[in-house]
RNA sequence: GGCCCUGUGGUCAAGCGGUUAAGACGGAGCCCUCUCAAGGCUCAAUCCCGGGUUCGAUUCCCGGCAGGGUCACCA
């Protein structure tokens, strides 16, 4: 048979540049030795998750600790999934994450040397592999319909055989060339397989980078290496870009396991030296007691858009992701708690090799922690971004008050305190946390433990008495003094000596007033708080309480 | 079902033949305290099972079992 005029006929493409041309257009990279090239590939459909973060964030780590790069490809081969502004989108949602690419679609870089990104401006790139394939006899036309291969498939399933393209069951691998030319000529549409060269029953060891010797058996299926509408497949596309972008470090998730025998072949008879892979695991969730993946259409808590709404620290998801990608990571940050994270030592070979099951609790207690670090200024910033995005008409008038916030926030934060306070967890439970500083979101819930009696007269002694001028020891004093007036111990000490002589204690005339000013008989500092809302508004809360 | 990956407290996990089996989150309790939050202290809780190898296995080997992944002209 005649390969080279076969080849000519399958890809008739007369601009083809020959395959060793572009060893010359991409050479080695310039980076240090032992720096990472690394790469995010999403494709195109607009749906950037959580796992797509912890890939990039490991993507990132990995290149940026070695000094090397990371870079944006757009893995666009199918045309179904595609979704316009799906590109701004990743990058802009990794941004929000403080997560850049060095280089790659629609990144402005003087890198951009290894482009273009997107996988369908590359199609002259991997028609003149295929085309070379052909000729070498290592691809071959498939004309099967799709109705054959299910058909085949079918029966394989029925026949407990494996499934797929291979042996007695690759049709068109034999085919003669009248066979090939007859189909052409009858416009029968075809895609190229790999002729598979491999055999299961050879199996060698391969290392991978996380998850160290793993057993691989060789390829034996005749892949599709170009589909019928001339585009390649992932396989083929992965091998073509990794080696011509000069990728050196492939990580990618542990579904891809499965389809290395087939990337290690494809190398092989392309003549391309394989990068390193690092397959990483999966975020599970737990659902009816057993664990499974986090999958997009069930679980919201996927979708990058859910932290960003329920306003977690940008920060806090990455440092979390990052104890998950290196658990040594959390000891680190314990010996440094104001250090960046991107001074610790990230190590791929330190990524954990089974599914950890996402933690929420995990993430509420990093990102409470985190804004806990923030001085108000900063707190108020991020939770006006959140305001200005997801907030109600009320919050963003009451953001307009920017001294009165901060005074609020330094009180809410603990700052100036001895320790810190970790009220705010995420912006849309922070912002709630402020509603009672204003009378129009002021809702209070006036359920006492006490007597109307006791009560009112609490409540119109402390009116009577408060005077903003009061320094937090005075204003202790005058709660105390009100105390014995309602049968309440003044002092601890003598309450718990003797609870059965006293119907409460000041405690518990302070709970009365806290419920009046805050609505709530849990808050920070109340005499701050009072101070806060000034005396006019303070005694009108007072005595609006009264029941 | 075939193939591959994984298996230490509720969760994330250190651990590389001999340890009282770290630490963090969560839980319980105590202290502090005008409540809450925070903080401090304390406690409970783990090596999937069965065989080997070995003086000794959580660590090594084999076999089960369990969980996960994958078997497309999707990535």
């Amino acid at each position: 048979m005649d390969l080279k005029k076969l080849a000519s006929a399958l890809i008739p493409d007369t601009d083809l540049l020959a395959p060793e041309k572009y060893e010359e257009i991409f050479p080695p990279r310039t980076v240090p030795n032992g720096a990472e090239v690394t790469r995010l590939a999403p494709s195109p459909t607009g749906f950037i998750h959580l796992g797509n973060l912890y890939s990039a964030l490991a993507d990132e780590r990995a290149a940026h600790t070695t000094g090397g790069v990371f870079y944006l490809r757009i893995e666009d081969t199918d045309e179904k999934r595609k979704v316009e502004g799906a590109v701004e989108s990743v990058i802009r949602s990794l941004k929000y994450f403080g997560i850049k690419f060095d280089e790659g679609a629609e990144i402005e870089s003087p890198l951009n040397k290894y482009g273009p990104y997107y996988q369908r401006q590359r199609a002259k790139i991997y028609r003149s592999f295929v085309k070379k394939l052909l000729e070498q006899g290592l691809a071959y036309p498939c004309f099967c319909t799709a109705e054959e291969l299910d058909e085949v498939r079918a029966k394989q399933t029925e026949s407990k055989e494996t499934t797929g393209y291979y042996g007695k069951y690759a049709k068109c691998r034999n085919l003669t060339e009248e066979e090939i030319y007859a189909n052409l000529k009858a416009g029968k549409p075809f895609v190229i397989r790999l002729k598979s060269q491999g055999s299961i029953e050879n199996k060698t060891t391969f290392r991978d980078a996380i998850k160290g010797d793993i057993t691989v058996t060789e390829n034996d299926q005749d892949v599709v290496i170009l589909k019928s509408d001339g585009i390649p497949t992932y396989h083929f596309a992965h091998a073509i870009d990794d080696h011509f972008m000069r990728t050196t470090l492939v990580i990618r998730g542990e579904e891809w396991l499965s389809s290395l025998p087939v990337h290690i072949e494809l190398h092989k008879v392309l003549g391309f030296k394989p990068p390193r892979y690092a397959h990483t695991c999966s975020l599970m969730k737990m659902d009816g007691g057993t664990k499974r993946k986090l999958s997009k259409r069930k679980d919201p808590e996927l979708s990058l858009d859910y932290y960003r709404k329920a306003g977690y620290y940008p920060q806090a998801v990455v440092k979390y992701l990052m104890t998950v990608l290196n658990s040594n990571f959390e000891e680190w940050t314990l010996k440094n708690p104001d250090g960046d994270y991107k001074d610790f030592k990230f190590k791929i070979d330190k990524m954990g090799k089974s599914g950890a099951l996402f933690d929420l609790d995990k993430l509420n207690d990093t990102s409470k922690t985190e804004i806990s670090k923030l001085s108000a200024e900063e707190c108020l910033a991020f939770l006006k971004g959140w305001v200005d995005e997801f907030g109600t008409d009320a919050d963003k008038a009451h953001f307009e008050d920017k001294d009165y916030l901060i005074k609020i926030l330094t009180l809410i934060m603990g700052i100036g305190g001895k320790k810190r306070r970790k009220d705010i967890e995420r912006a849309e439970q922070g912002v709630r946390l402020l509603d009672y500083f204003f009378d129009d979101t002021f809702n209070p819930d006036y359920s006492y433990r006490f007597d109307k009696h006791t009560v009112n007269t609490v409540l119109e002694k402390f009116a009577s008495v408060y005077d903003p001028a009061d320094d937090n020891s005075a204003w202790f004093a005058k709660v105390k003094a009100i105390a014995p007036e309602v049968g309440f111990a003044s002092e601890m000490s003598e309450y718990k000596a003797n609870p059965e002589a006293f119907k409460g204690n000041v405690s518990d005339v302070a709970e009365i007033l806290r419920i009046a000013i805050t609505g709530s008989p849990n808050s920070p500092d109340l005499c701050t708080i009072m101070n806060i809302l000034g005396k006019d508004r303070s005694v009108a809360r007072l005595l609006k309480a009264k029941i």
